[in-house]
DNA sequence: GGTGATATGTGACTATTGTCACAAAATGAA
DNA sequence: TTCATTTTGTGACAATAGTCACATATCACC
């Protein structure tokens, strides 16, 4: 792995900086530059990688019963999926679709094998590990919660707040319709709450995109 | 320890079969008899224990934001509570409120610093620990799944059918107010939609009892 | 057996969200 | 420019679930 990347990493997360376990990671991790629209796994699949964010974004989903999507979270810089790690070491298949979300995102990955031998070699892996479970466990339960009590206009406002927040961008390219989808709603409330945000001068809606004027509570 | 125990929980986990894990185990473990309605732990509560359920059933509920309980899932016999151990790992508190949901529920209890170097010392039991994860996961999304796509009905049919079967009786002792609640519905939809299903002969209604006729598909 | 507390039954109404139908705008390719 | 495609806007209506009001039933306890 190249110096530069191995930079970032340590830079990202200080909290692995045992000189062994940065020694195994250069050897073992493998840097890739992923394009936007990008699916990384998909329902099913065998996951045999445990990847690391080291820029960007990528978009977890799980797959409800009718074969829809249900948006879960976003996996931003600093970060590993949980999910991809429990079920190498269960040997079971993928209950979620990663599709990258940003041009340009950088991971590492580790063979999952490898990745396993290191929780029980060092405890500063094991301790990011753990810490990545809690943070995608609590993470679920606000999603439970979200739909469980929110009505659709304050999950949209909190929808687009966390997208302006991790992109740190001023705008978002999407449609009125990918949102629904991301919300399980249909495309005709999206957009008539989108208009309704845009009324309060929240918002400026345009075709594919939402630039953000001010953020709405 | 007392052997009993330590049979019963061979039997159940005969993936802890490792000599050193068990003789740990059986040095480290506290076994205890809970009461029903028992609060095992609470939400903001620190954790320094982590439990095995040996017979029994613990009920897991996450906050939601107005306060009210939002009923997750069941611990039964065999299961550990992956969300106490990341919690006590990442040193952070109790993001859910488990209570006993049985009368006589047993449970081994572990010291948590306990618990964590086995992460590093025996593979089983990091396996272990891994695939409980992995299932609580899967089961996470499943409420996700079901709280986002199902309707209602379908949603209380799951419900009765998952008691019926985790408790292995004929008759759930619960009024129509908590079954609400689990629901994250109201009283009255709960009393109508059970008239509805006993209409069908799948069950029988009475004063805080319901009892299963034949299982509504 | 009377009484109060708790639990259940049910009609009528409201609120929220989803669906259908179709119009209008924006975009991009020929 | 013109035309087809995609995206967005919006009214009207339907479906689902939650709320309110109140009747009835069941049980524990004196």
């Amino acid at each position: 792995m190249e110096s530069e990347t191995l930079f970032k990493l340590k830079k990202l997360l200080p909290v692995l900086a045992n000189r062994k376990l940065i020694e195994a990671i250069s050897d073992n991790g493998k840097h890739m530059l992923l394009n936007e629209g990008q699916l990384m796994m998909d329902y099913g699949q065998t996951i045999r990688h445990i990847p690391i964010v080291i820029d960007g974004l990528i978009k977890i989903m799980s797959q409800g019963e009718d074969g829809k999507d249900i948006f879960l979270y976003y996996l931003s810089s600093g970060n590993t999926c949980p999910s991809s790690f429990s079920s190498c070491m269960s040997n079971s298949q993928s209950t979620i679709k990663a599709i990258v979300e940003e041009e340009n995102t950088e991971i590492i990955m580790f063979p999952s094998e490898i990745a396993e031998t290191w929780m029980t070699e060092f405890p500063s892996w094991n301790n990011y590990i753990m810490n990545s479970f809690q943070n995608r466990f609590k993470r679920l339960l606000d999603v439970v919660d979200e739909i469980a009590y929110s009505k659709i206009d304050e999950r949209l406002v909190k929808y687009l707040n966390k997208k302006f927040e991790l992109t740190g961008q001023k705008y978002i390219n999407t449609t009125h319709q990918q949102i629904a989808n991301d919300l399980n709603s249909s495309r005709e409330v999206i957009s008539r709450l989108l208009k309704k945000i845009e009324n309060m001068n929240s918002i400026k809606l345009s075709r594919n995109k939402i630039t953000i004027l001010e953020l709405p509570k």
